[in-house]
DNA sequence: CGTGCAGTCTGGTATATACCAGTTAAATTT
DNA sequence: AAATTTAACTGGTATATACCAGACTGCACG
């Protein structure tokens, strides 16, 4: 009974490499040279598993590697495509994500996911300068390329300074919106982007799947008075996001802590 | 025949989250409420299984989820442990990343991993406005909290400026010494950040496995006559990573695509 | 003509098992 | 007491199997 499987040396030459990272990199050269293309279909985890003659297990690592890089995303019982290429976020620009993406062909699409009036947290509050349980407005969005999601950002407003804001299409610029209308215009903001993991709500929204992660943005944008008008969260599908800035050494920087 | 019989036997209630998030997140708990310590030892694959009473693989399961999310990392064969803290790095204050850690009392420790005299290919040309060809200096070096990989950075110089460059003990703040024995200061910089897949080399000098993601920074430093001297790439352990950056929206941009 | 209903496809979850190669600490020998 | 062996760990890789539920395709029926 010894001999269960024959593997004998299937796998143990010196070529020592994982079977499915040498699948993963093989799917991965696929996609580099174009014979899968953005948003085509990936074989099934069962005919790879056929094709490399390994389990479906361990075709299904391959993928998974392909998945947590990025290269490609997972829709649910639907099967597996190859991931559309990143968009580009100048965040020093802040002349509107909407119009610089809309002017540089990309095809945006905006979901108006929530709206609400609320009041200030504590957080809030001393970002506006507010007292604790101010008006705040709020609402989240989704942006797609196509139908494909990228990133759910949701926005607070202190109320006072922009009444009947949410009666406007929120499907457009924000960032017009409230330069237009209020004659709010961005200045200067500070801004915070790290990885986490995503939250279940969020995963949903995004379509991908939990324990996977994503880039958090945050930011405050200010007006010439230096007065923060707005505060906005945006979610990223990691593989997506690619974001750029423009530095200026300040004279004396005075932010500690 | 509309009411399906269903068994109501052992976890085919319909708190239907998948059992090994439910042990993930029964984990991150113990995390969050101090149960479990920075650096400290989770218990393992086996130990878990027995104590929830899955299989092997579902326990780890819950160990890769939180493994992605950052909230855990693994040592090859050692066990898994508690990440550290998020380490703050704001892009803008450009005074070298190393003297705001040292102030900000974080324990870093920097290697020196390779240092090279090379030439410029295209992109490198291009960047510091120079002929291809041109001579380089290159090092990387590789950043730790105590014993705890955070980056990995590769930094090129144009060799004409900065003579005998290498020359300097690198294991110090490299901003510091083009200062001060170069006179060139950072003035503005263009930054790029993204998440990305690990390469191998990158993984194995930042001890995590094949197929996780890594954030990727690049930025380029000019001097007051905009003129650019210095191009850096670092590479970021995801969940160790948290950039901040203070933006002046410019009068008129004028960089394009 | 569409409507509904199979049957087949997909990925998602879960279990059980096996072996490998480093790590570590205890046991043993020198 | 120091050096060395050993044995009990660890995570990593891999296979085989099973069932679920949603998505899709095509066929039969009204």
């Amino acid at each position: 009974m010894l001999d269960k499987h024959r593997s004998r040396d299937s796998q143990d030459d010196p070529s020592s490499r994982p079977r499915f990272l040498q699948i993963a990199g093989e799917i991965r050269r696929q996609i580099a040279i174009g014979r899968l293309k953005e948003q085509e279909i990936l074989p099934s985890e069962r005919s790879l598993s056929e094709q490399y003659d390994v389990s479906r297990m361990t075709a299904r690592r391959a993928l998974e590697a392909l998945e947590t890089e990025g290269l490609v995303y997972s829709a649910d019982r639907r099967g597996r495509f190859v991931s559309p290429q990143r968009l580009k976020y100048n965040v020093s620009n802040m002349v509107s994500f909407v119009s610089t993406a809309q002017t540089n062909d990309v095809d945006l699409r905006i979901e108006v996911v929530e709206t609400a009036a609320t009041v200030a947290d504590r957080r809030l509050a001393e970002l506006f300068e507010l007292p604790k349980g101010s008006p705040i407005i709020a609402y989240t969005r989704l942006f797609y390329t196509g139908d494909h999601p990228i990133f759910i950002e949701t926005e607070y407003l202190p109320a006072d300074r922009f009444p009947d804001f949410l009666q406007h299409d929120l499907c457009q610029s924000t960032t017009q919106i409230l330069e237009k209308y209020y004659d709010a215009s961005a200045s200067t903001g500070d801004i915070m982007i790290r990885m986490r993991g995503v939250q279940t709500d969020e995963a949903q929204l995004l379509s991908i799947s939990a324990s996977h992660t994503v880039i958090e943005l945050e930011q405050v944008i200010r007006d010439a008075a230096r007065v923060p008008f707005c505060f906005g969260r945006q979610v990223w599908r990691g593989e997506m996001a690619e974001f750029s800035a423009h530095a200026i050494v300040s004279p004396q920087s005075f932010d500690k802590e």
